[in-house]
RNA sequence: CGGGGAGUGGCGCAGUCUGGUAGCGCAUCUGGUUUGGGACCAGAGGGUCGCAGGUUCAAAUCCUGCCACCCCGACCA
């Protein structure tokens, strides 16, 4: 390919809707154009690297006995209300009528859709298992799509989906897309960690997510030093040095604390660290688009926060439950935040582990401006339950008791759920098992943030030169800056090593512009190809030419008899490097 | 939806407070000199200053309304 054939624009200045490297960069680079927000064209070179990606994710499922098919972006109403999410996903479906005045949607994830395509096939427990999946356009209507491709509302995915007669088949069908996936970012060559996670609206109880480790994260991972534990901090059990109980109950005192509104206020004034002190917080039980006011209460440590996510899942909420306002607070606890506390509240109330045993506590008066010394669970307030309802954090144990527990920032690139029959009872997607009862499908689904995958790894891969593509789906192996773009020598070795590299199934591209050399520098740089070659009058007159490492800017000579092997021989060793 | 920022040639920005000829850098086109890390000189083209009202002799600039964008938050398979 030649920069002079192509379709390619690149750009000196930083965009300015740009925020972080990988976005930047690849507009910079004339991958991506934005047409609105988060919905961008995918220019030819981005496409190339869609297509190296796409090729691995096909290959790895097939692997694994994976069959791809390709089911309609536009989805009816109907198939959306049997399973109850046309009002569940809110807004985050785009929907719209035709002219008949039908109503339809884009499709965000295709459970329903899938679940309509096999239940009018399967019949018999002989027609399972098998697992499907498509390479799609899906469209959530985001309400803030940012940082580029990584949240867009326009995306590729991949979502495979399986099918099983058994819980014991599900959950190996599971196992299978659980290495099926390590393998696929593995090839990708980017840094990636396997959490445990929250199943969220897709429903199903056991879910693992993939993540790319990049500081611009969305997500915060926790991961023990020591073993394989990882987890999403939405997620992670966590785990508190029990107390050390002073034995005497001491007499409920009733002291001024005006003006103190947080807990770190508190604590300063009462010179005793936040972790000693209690937060009050007031939640909605009720499901959040409910009608239905059900105030509860949750203590936790005061240097602790309360887990929304936790909370959903302990409540069996299909979203977590909403704090209450300070207005609503006031009305169920007479007084404000700050000065709330679980002492003659009419509600339940839910406390954390890590307040399991602790005597003479402080805690709101629900009377503004005064708290309470020496609340006692039993004697002064009563708890409804027990539960691990608070945030993990740094440094908390890890809960396979191996070590501590330590923070990343991760993008969450793939995630995998086990569904059981949530959709198949719901669509009536039923087969006859051997003794003649007809039973639900048991089911799995499995996705891959495609675009966002190639975004993190370049948010991951880059330097302030440019992209540093992985080899794996760097859009050329190759980058050649022809400096003397008219010299026939050049061309002639051009063409040679061309040859040779096709010879062999890799890509080379050509800057065959009318440019001075240090443009074409600073463009190669940025496009980050894993190789670059200069061919230039200087260099042809030592009988060389030079090798050019993108990542560690090493420079190799090379005699002109030997180039076309020696650079098919750099070039398919780099595509066997992987980083990581 | 709440908070913040910013809408000015293709891109990046100044000008707005204090109303008076619409500017700078990059990119583009022509000619010339250059040619191994974003060259230089000379010339040229390109903007109804987001849109609509209003104030004024006069509006990019002041007022009102609307539209759209970016960031933080809420939300998120």
């Amino acid at each position: 390919m030649r920069w002079s054939e192509s379709y390619l624009f690149t750009l000196k200045d930083k965009p300015a809707d740009a925020e972080i490297p990988s976005h930047q960069l690849m507009v910079r680079g004339g991958y991506i154009r934005k047409l609105a927000p988060g919905i961008f064209t995918y220019g030819p070179f981005f496409l190339r690297a869609l297509k190296k990606f796409e090729h691995i994710i096909r290959e790895e499922l097939g692997k694994k006995g994976g069959v791809e098919i390709l089911m309609p972006m536009v989805h009816p109403k109907e198939i959306w209300e049997e399973t109850g999410r046309w009002k569940e996903m809110g807004a985050g479906l785009l929907k719209f009528k035709n002219r008949n005045d039908q109503e339809f949607c884009l499709g965000a994830t295709h459970e329903e859709a899938v679940t309509d395509y096999v239940r009018g096939d399967v019949k018999s427990y002989r027609d399972l298992p098998f697992n499907l999946f498509q390479i799609q356009t899906k469209f959530r209507d985001e309400i803030r799509p940012r940082f580029g491709l990584m949240r867009g509302r326009e995306f590729v995915m991949k979502d495979a989906y399986s099918f099983d007669v058994d819980k014991a088949g599900a959950l190996k069908a599971y196992e299978k897309m659980y290495s099926a996936y390590e393998a696929i970012f593995q090839r990708l060559g980017v840094d990636f960690r396997i959490v445990k996670a929250d199943s969220g609206n897709i429903g199903g109880d056991q879910s693992q997510e993939f993540h790319i480790l990049a500081q611009s994260g969305e997500d915060e991972l926790l991961v023990c030093e020591n073993s394989d534990f990882a987890a999403n901090v939405e997620v992670c059990p966590a785990v508190s040095e029990p107390v050390e109980s002073s034995d005497s109950e001491n007499p409920l005192e009733k002291f001024e604390t005006p003006h103190l509104k947080t807990i770190d206020q508190l604590a300063k004034a009462l010179k005793v660290p936040s972790q000693e002190l209690v937060k009050t917080l007031f939640f909605n039980k009720a499901e959040p688009d409910s009608e239905v006011f059900e105030p509860v209460c949750v203590l936790t440590r005061g240097s602790d926060e309360a887990n929304p996510i936790k909370l959903k899942n302990l409540w069996g909420l299909s979203n977590p439950p909403r704090l209450l306002s300070d207005k609503e607070v006031f009305e169920v606890s007479g007084a404000h935040p700050g000065s709330c506390g679980p002492v003659g509240l009419k509600m339940p109330v839910w406390m954390d582990h890590s307040l399991k045993g602790r005597k003479n506590m402080v805690v709101g008066a629900n009377e503004d401006g005064y708290h309470y010394r020496n609340a006692n669970l039993g004697r002064d307030f009563k708890v409804a339950e027990f539960a691990d309802l608070r945030m993990a954090k740094e440094g908390d144990l890890s809960p396979d008791g191996k070590g501590t527990l330590k923070s990343f920032r991760g993008i969450e690139v793939g995630h995998i759920f086990y569904l059981g029959t949530k959709y198949s009872e719901k669509m009536k997607a039923q087969f006859l098992d051997e003794s003649g009862n007809l039973q639900p499908i048991q089911m799995g689904c499995y996705g891959i943030g495609v675009t966002r995958s190639l975004q993190a790894a370049i948010e991951q891969s880059h330097d302030a030169d440019g992209i540093i593509w992985p080899p794996s789906v760097a859009p050329f192996d190759l980058h050649v800056c022809l400096l003397d773009p008219d010299s026939p020598e050049s061309l002639q070795l051009v063409d040679s090593i061309e040859k040779s590299l096709h010879a062999q199934g890799a890509s080379i591209f050509v800057d065959d512009r009318q440019e001075r050399p240090g443009v074409k520098f600073k463009d190669a740089d940025l496009l980050g190809f894993p190789l670059r070659l200069n061919i230039g009058a200087r260099s042809l007159a030592n009988g060389e030419v030079e090798l050019v490492d993108r990542a560690t800017k090493e420079i190799s000579k090379i005699k002109i008899a030997e180039a076309p092997q020696e650079i098919s021989a750099a070039v398919q060793k780099k595509k066997g490097t992987h980083v990581h």
